[in-house]
DNA sequence: GTGAAAGCGCTAACAC
DNA sequence: GTGTTAGCGCTTTCAC
């Protein structure tokens, strides 16, 4: 346990420099139209660094009317490396623009959002899904602007993926698609948009829609979801993501059929553990790091007024081949 | 895009409630040794409101001389579902006492701990490893609290999944154990205390220590370890996590070998996909509950400068038996 | 029982 | 070029 100690002010940094404060608080801010002398300007920041001065966050935002605070609210799901990719490229982002990212694990027993927003005067909050409508008000009452979530970029990133999984199995040859949707409500939006993907390539393709099952990841649900694509003689399936994808394997195997000479099976994600599997799944692989970027802009402009440019952020996705295809 | 909006203050609430703002403040905080009618008390709560009053808390911090927010730092790791259940907790256990959990993920290219800490005025942080003396030092400076992690309770809490899992192992009749430890620097120490767990039980039960053997998640590496482990007659192996485990199956599938017939592997953390693997893997089971619920009592303890008890929070691991043991 | 007044540490007009 | 001054919204001591 290490205790708090006593914290150098900003008029302590002024006494030290032999200045007034409001003249460090200039040079600390680098404030734009303002003729602050080499010299003075060197002897603030050496005061500040020697007292190792910090500048007080509060104070700062109660007098400038707002904080530096960003919320990202995060779904309290088993979420991969890919999304903590995205997180990274957020943070450091918004970090060029002077603003520090925190995230929030929203829970079932946990405080509503817009509480959460005014405990850490937050000046903007983002989601991974779009927040419902009285959220959404109440946030705007506290002043906190709201960025517009998934549906307007992160949707039209999954999409691409599960047309590539369409489309690689239709190149390999299949000619009646499947698609694993997996069970967790949380999941239900993402998966359509994934979806999506695959009944557009469908389509384009000429082909029939996917037939649509959806499992959990237990080998029972599983096996009975592969009964159900067999019996539709579905030869290849698209599974939302490598979890499912890996039950959907597990289910093959409970009836004693195999990958992917008796149903092809892709997955999406390209978990570490993709590799593991009997036999290897193949996988999408993509990265969302432009996803993140893209999102800081839209924190940026939403926080000077500006509509943000909805530009459409690639992820690049990539089959990573292996044996289950 | 959702603007800001105008925010009530509780000068607003006292006027509408035709009192002082003093006695605005008294109400709301529910202040002690304070008597207040219970007239004057619904007319203030009820102002509040109508008006949608939400206190500033940067304002609030400043004038009180300390945040509510606590920080979390989180490693850049892919760890599990178990973990958000901890947060959880945390998260829980701390707003019971009115404060306010935050996480930040630490990145590569991120800001500094401190730095972090000064932009969200945390008034205490944690997170899942000790953090070192210089970073300990500067966030003393900033008037932190400093709560004292892993080390002291996250470890001790590891220590008994090993045990556990040699235990199992033992008693299914194996004598000669060996330990998968994840190349992984971020996990080193996690899986030190895992496996010192093992080390235990092989001491005290008089067996040889463990035959350890690091591995990556790539087949080849683990499928070395296997051939590590049969020259020196391992016939059981504790892997530090599943994901790990997973690769020790995969490692011994490559190599024509089965488990358990040749090598009985155990994984722990019972992640989604253990049920799935090929044979399906035995593991161990825990919630991270109370560790949770202690950190918290920890965080509390030291912001108002006690020192924490540091009782032993107890995981209650449990094995989940599948076929690979 | 309730209110007046003095800050908390900082920013930003506006003087000099 | 640099300093004076007035708050930002709240807590808290002390007087009524």
């Amino acid at each position: 346990m290490t205790r708090p100690a006593k914290r150098p002010t900003s008029t302590d940094v002024a006494r030290a420099a032999g200045v007034s404060q409001t003249t460090v608080s200039f040079v600390l801010n680098d404030r734009p139209g303002q003729s602050i002398s080499e010299a003075t300007r060197r002897r603030v920041l050496d005061a500040a660094q020697g007292l190792g001065y910090r500048p007080h966050a509060s104070a700062r935002t109660l007098a400038a009317g707002r904080s530096d605070i960003v919320l990202l609210s995060v779904p309290d799901l088993p979420v991969g490396a890919s999304i903590n990719r995205m997180i990274e490229e957020l943070a450091v982002s918004l970090a060029e623009h002077g603003l520090t990212l925190v995230t929030h694990l929203v829970s079932a027993h946990g405080r509503p959002l817009p509480e959460v927003c005014a405990s850490v005067d937050a000046s903007a909050v983002l989601g991974f899904e779009p927040f419902d409508q009285d959220t959404v008000e109440a946030l705007r009452r506290l002043g906190v602007t709201v960025v517009p979530p998934a549906n307007v970029d992160h949707s039209l990133a999954m999409r691409p993926i599960g047309r590539l999984q369409a489309d690689h199995l239709i190149s390999r040859g299949h000619q009646r698609i499947g698609y694993a949707l997996p069970e967790h409500p949380g999941f239900r939006r993402m998966a359509e948009d994934r979806l999506r993907g695959v009944m557009d390539a469908c389509t384009d393709l000429g082909l029939a829609p996917p037939v649509v099952l959806s499992t959990s990841l237990e080998i029972a649900a599983a096996a009975r979801a592969v009964t159900g694509w067999m019996s539709e003689s579905v030869t290849g399936v698209c599974a939302f993501n490598d979890d499912t994808a890996m039950a959907v394997l597990a289910g093959l195997r409970e009836q004693g059929l195999t990958a992917p000479a008796d149903l092809a099976v892709i997955g999406a994600d390209d978990i570490p553990t993709s590799p593991l599997t009997a036999p290897p799944l193949t996988s999408i692989r993509f990265d969302l790091h432009e996803v993140g970027r893209r999102r800081a802009e839209a924190v940026i402009a939403g926080l000077s007024g500006r509509e943000p440019h909805l530009t459409f952020a690639s992820v690049n996705p990539q089959v990573v081949q292996r044996s289950s295809t």
